[in-house]
DNA sequence: TTGTATGCGTTATCAC
DNA sequence: GTGATAACGCATACAA
């Protein structure tokens, strides 16, 4: 009973195969084909024999896989997985679509590293389509748990729920995150170090000769943001400025808009350098760029701006802003390079990578009087 | 002798689970606590119960509902998977990088409505490259027989040989390709409508006072060219307008380039209107305009272009061109939907999408006297 | 050096 | 209505 052979048989117990369309070949046929037995078909496909100690003559090898390329063979990921809890594959999830309509916000430039460094590695990868209207798990309380069917998943953007991120950290399950992350616990995560990269940025400013510097960031409390503060803020002290309440300016909310007139009061009293925060958009940036351009005051003559991060894609033919460049690809890689290294076994990490500083032509020495007077 | 009960048990027969790893609860062990069978707790969970007649009590299905979430029951989609008979993968086979660095090139358009669509669908993606040479079957001899581990897959670009697709095809491998292909036979695929698009674009011209028309073509044999200038001829004779060799100028070579002269000369010759082809960078719309631009010629003063495609991005800028957009994001769904219907056992379909006519602010009446007297 | 037997977690069929 | 039971395709301990 049972163990029928490995020829095209009816597949008792399911459904019959749709007309005509014959099953992917299995190990048991490339076996048959062979002539050999079917654990051989797989010691040899996985080129354990040789690693193992296992000895397989030539002979054999060479006819399983003469077999197994003539019958086009490729290994069930599903099936490899249940069985060996691995089948090279990496999941990427992200929350919005992946390849959203809007360019703009795309995690398209981070694709670039992790399919390279995916290939690298020896990884395909699977793009989980959970986030988009439905996907396959549509329906169910977590479209989550489908990664599982991958070694290890790579996530991507902040919306990612810490709760359903903690079960599969807690189930042991390879997860990274890319952007940094406070929760869950334990959660391995590739960053971008903003801190020191918008440092960097006010040392500069202040080595020009600024002594009055603003931030003008948005009403987030997403990591990317308050990273950026806390570097802006260890710039100034590091300079020796004047680092209050008044150094940050809020913006994004209505009647917190950066306006001419506010840039024009700004600098009458004193500020001579502006600094703005990288967004989805580029909204702040391009709002700065706006005011100040509306006030009158000139760029890098009257005033310095300064952008943590890079400009959006249609302000490319602008002259480049004082500000630091995220190596996006290269934080992609580095994710996977985790990511395989948590599947190997090794302990969850966290990871900052450095900024790239661009000096810009934006900045330059303050006006040599106050521009107000 | 085997089926040893559904309690923790040390997976005999395998490596020991990494240390600290408690595995996850399984149906069995939601059956065991919900006092009833796994097959039971495999019908109510997938809510396959009502749907097939299957009647389940209420009182049952409360107490295995329980039981998987207090246990925190997640369904293994790799076993799923591999019941089901289909892994619910889809491949996207591309022969350049699929993130090229260089944007222009790249699929990005389609991949938004694959997305899309296969979320829809409830398909994830692999994403395969021909060009990077990992992935996890690095060192076969073909790169593409990879995509067999999905269900099936869909090809991007030219270059797919035609032998390999073959092969595909003829083992009944669920195969689109994404654009309109003569060969293999049986390959089905989803392309663009650019016989009808073109023939709209000359009639738009003609029904304007244009009756010499010249269109401007790479010297390359795809059915992407030959369609556009299938449709431009049938646009000519519609009009009945004169459709000699001296209609389609075949450009590229070292040589033939669209120069300033030889825009000057048609033009002498009663030439009112250029046509360009849509290519990869768009160097063919770039040169035209750049030559007509030399000549001294105003658009759509003195001359009217038109475009059988989109403009490169970076000229997002100028005035947008009579002729038609592709529906990019619309032909990447379509695809996905044959791909599924293949999948599903119905026979390879193929379809054109209709392209979208732009009027665009490049063409006008042909100027009142002949441009050259 | 190769074959046999068995389990991975789920689905689906069939007796009860 | 419910519960055995047989695959799904692959990997591996163990026997031969």
């Amino acid at each position: 009973m049972a163990k029928d052979g490995a020829g095209g048989r009816a597949r008792p117990g399911r459904a019959p195969a749709p007309a005509g369309r014959r099953s992917r070949p299995r190990q048991a046929e490339v076996a048959e084909l062979a002539g050999v037995s079917q654990a051989t078909v797989s010691l040899v496909l996985s080129g354990r024999d040789d690693a193992t100690g296992r000895a397989i003559s030539q002979e054999t090898r060479r006819k399983v896989m003469d077999a197994a390329r003539s019958l086009g063979y490729v290994p069930d990921p599903a099936a490899s997985r249940l069985a060996a809890a691995r089948n090279n594959l990496l999941g990427v999830f992200s929350f919005t679509a992946t390849f959203p309509t809007d360019v703009r916000h795309s995690y398209y430039p981070f694709l670039v590293g992790v399919e390279q460094e995916s290939a690298a590695q020896g990884y395909d990868l699977v793009l989980f389509t959970g986030s988009s209207t439905g996907g396959a798990g549509a329906g169910e309380s977590s479209a989550l748990h489908r990664v599982r069917l991958a070694d290890g998943c790579l996530f991507l953007g902040r919306h990612a729920p810490t709760d359903e991120l903690g079960r599969l950290v807690a189930d042991g399950f390879p997860v990274v995150h890319l952007g940094r992350r406070v929760e869950p616990e334990g959660l391995a995560w590739v960053g971008a170090d903003y801190i020191s990269a918008s440092r960097d940025v006010v040392t500069a400013l202040a080595g020009l000769g600024h002594r009055r510097v603003l931030l003008v960031r948005e009403d987030d409390d997403a990591p990317a943001s308050t990273d950026r503060e806390r570097g802006f803020r260890e710039g100034l002290r590091a300079a020796g400025l004047p680092d209050g309440p008044g150094a940050v300016c809020r913006s994004g909310d209505p009647g917190r808009e950066i306006t001419a007139e506010r840039v024009r009061q700004w600098l009458d009293e004193g500020v001579t350098a502006f600094v703005a925060e990288e967004t989805d958009t580029g909204a702040a940036w391009r709002a700065l760029r706006a005011a100040v351009d509306k006030a009158g005051a000139r760029c890098p003559g009257d005033v310095s701006l300064a952008l943590l991060g890079s400009p959006p894609a249609d302000l490319a033919g602008e002259p480049p802003p004082l500000g630091f460049d995220i190596p996006r690809p290269e934080l992609g890689a580095e994710a996977v390079r985790l990511l395989s290294a948590l599947i190997s076994g090794e302990p969850a990490e966290k990871k900052l990578v450095t900024c790239t500083f661009r000096p810009g032509r934006t900045a330059g020495p303050p006006p040599a009087r106050p521009a107000a007077t």
